[in-house]
DNA sequence: AATGAATGAGTCTTCATTCAT
DNA sequence: AATGAATGAAGACTCATTCAT
């Protein structure tokens, strides 16, 4: 309980102030604990933020993964919508915090979680590239992994937190379609005379 | 003479230590000038890490700009290429200067400067779709510019500082190979002999 | 057994950290204890480590003590000898804890313990000249007495402190044989009669 | 200026107070210089510790110093005499804070300047011994330098601090008195033929 | 008798900024 | 213009001690 209220208040201090602004005292005042409590559950002050970070990056992780279990079998031009729905969606769960941590807070310990999540969309995105391998046109997929998901989360973190006007009601679904395009497009094979799928799975092409 | 000296030291300092262990009596040592001094020319802390700010986008908007003028006549297979090239060029100016801008500095003033370079090179590239609106297939050039420089700056930003195995000598031209047929399939209009709803959206070309 | 644990812990730690580093919560993690177990048997941190100092200084007049039953009926070139290689031994009971003791700890309540210890040395040493009267020059026995056993305690500490070279095996017959020398010359009586050994070498003589 | 007020105040509050209860706000408050002041001339609180020791060394040291050069010449029964009154007026420059200093102050850095003191104070002692070599019955004029000034700082010391009764007017010639004899008779050569007039004035006396 | 979470005053130290020279 | 001593608020963190369980 100290604890989840110490991260509450954490979380809300860097939204509020930035991570500049961020001290111990600030948050075990805003958590209503006494400073001693924080660091009987916390070695040091980025020992906090860290645990700030992770409970933040399990939260996306979660609704990134809970969409893309049920898109594993659909065709690329359905999952790649639904997946960038769910990016989306992830960077609404608290976007001024993800901001925050993205943009202010310095990179402790190399590998730290924020990178570890980028490196396991990654994977993810590429074991999808794998399954639909015969209805993609590409070889490297590595390459392809890194490309899309760093495009993806690029697009989707600067929409909500740069532009939130191209996610208005009425424009959000022009976006989807756009974003999806460059991705389908990338991806997609192309299989001139008609929908056939031997041929497009031959990855062959009559000019 | 002076203001230059406090800037590169601040340029050194924010690489070697991060912005979180930047102080204006650091900065004033390590150019070897009083602190006084710098507050002779700086209101503030923050006013020299502005400025710091300032003359990095200079520079790179510089080897963008560069690259942008001798492309606007070029066909957009030759224009993304370059342009990703130049991009590419321009986060090799400083790049650990321009990671720690980009990541640890919290955004002061709302519109800081790095957000007005983004703001200018959507414009340059709303100015170039604009000029090769025939080879497009594209209806929202707002939109389209938007997640063009979102995308183009997010690959080479992420392939400079966190992947530079991608611009390794022998696998450079693979990267951009990739980045630009992103941006090709996307913009690109579907060549006219077969107009088949399912080619047109799957971004299929015929070479 | 909680007791004992929590002296032996605060020993190790003076020891090994200095009377600076000690801290209740150390404490009791190091004798595997909680903090309140402490305070059960402890009023304060004082009261713990004036326990160790008690138990040190029992320690150490046992050893000495032990020394001193055998030897009052020696004559003095004897007993001092042996109460010399007494204090020597008493020092070595645990040299490193008696060094911080005696360097580092805060004298608490001004007649400490190893001040108790020191007073009751000095009597003891009062005891044993004046049964050695006889054979003694001296007219203040208080003031000898104050005398030598702050010149042997000092002589005997600094040896094994700080200058352990000279209490290397070859070595060390060699400087109990001169700290034996010093005292008694100090307190032999000149015995004008005949070439005694001990007359030549008190350097004494009468016409 | 301000570093001698923080060195002055230290000093005091060392006295008053103990080191234990030294910080560095009180350190500046009882200067009556902002706690910033401090740190500008001590990158530390045992900087500014070492420094009050350093200069108290510097002080003891001038008082036996002045002491000792006068003295070479005198046979030791003179010498003697001398430096053990240097010693006492050397002890009362500043007891309590020599007190504070020898018992509370962890030794920081090995060779920390007090060690040094008592190094030097042992060459010098050494010196001496070599100087009168032929007044001298001892071989090992190392261990005796050992031995004697480990012994006259100790009594000193003891005699300044822990019985300030030896050193009342009507006793303190007798205090001297007694340490003379303990070191005299620990040097002098056995000269058996003749009544030396040094040996007379020394207050070396035949009963 | 034992536990250990909680407390918060107090510690050392940093740093942006001022201002007299 | 330049200097750098001085300032003191603020920050990270420690620790002796309490007390409900």
């Amino acid at each position: 309980m100290t604890v989840d209220a110490l991260l509450e208040a954490t979380a809300r201090i860097l939204v509020k102030d930035g991570y500049d602004r961020l001290s111990t005292n600030k948050i075990a005042a805003a958590a209503g604990v006494s400073i001693g409590s924080l660091y009987q559950y916390f070695p040091s002050k980025e020992a906090v933020v860290a645990a700030v970070i992770e409970r933040h990056t399990q939260e996306l992780s979660q609704v990134v993964l809970n969409a893309l279990l049920k898109l594993s079998e659909h065709p690329i031009e359905i999952g790649a919508r639904e997946l960038i729905a769910a990016a989306i969606d992830a960077h609404r769960v608290d976007p001024e915090l993800h901001r925050v941590l993205a943009e202010e807070v310095p990179r402790i310990g190399k590998l730290e979680s924020i990178d570890a999540v980028e490196r396991s969309g990654r994977a993810l995105m590429r074991g999808y590239l794998e399954a639909h391998r015969s209805e993609i046109d590409i070889a490297d997929l590595d390459l392809a992994a890194f490309i899309l998901s760093t495009t993806v989360e690029a697009l989707t973190h600067s929409a909500v937190l740069r532009r939130p006007d191209v996610l208005a009601d009425e424009k959000a679904a022009g976006f989807v379609d756009e974003v999806t395009r460059l991705v389908v497009r990338y991806l997609r094979m192309p299989s001139p005379r008609r929908r056939h799928k031997a041929i497009a799975k031959s990855g062959m092409q009559i000019r």
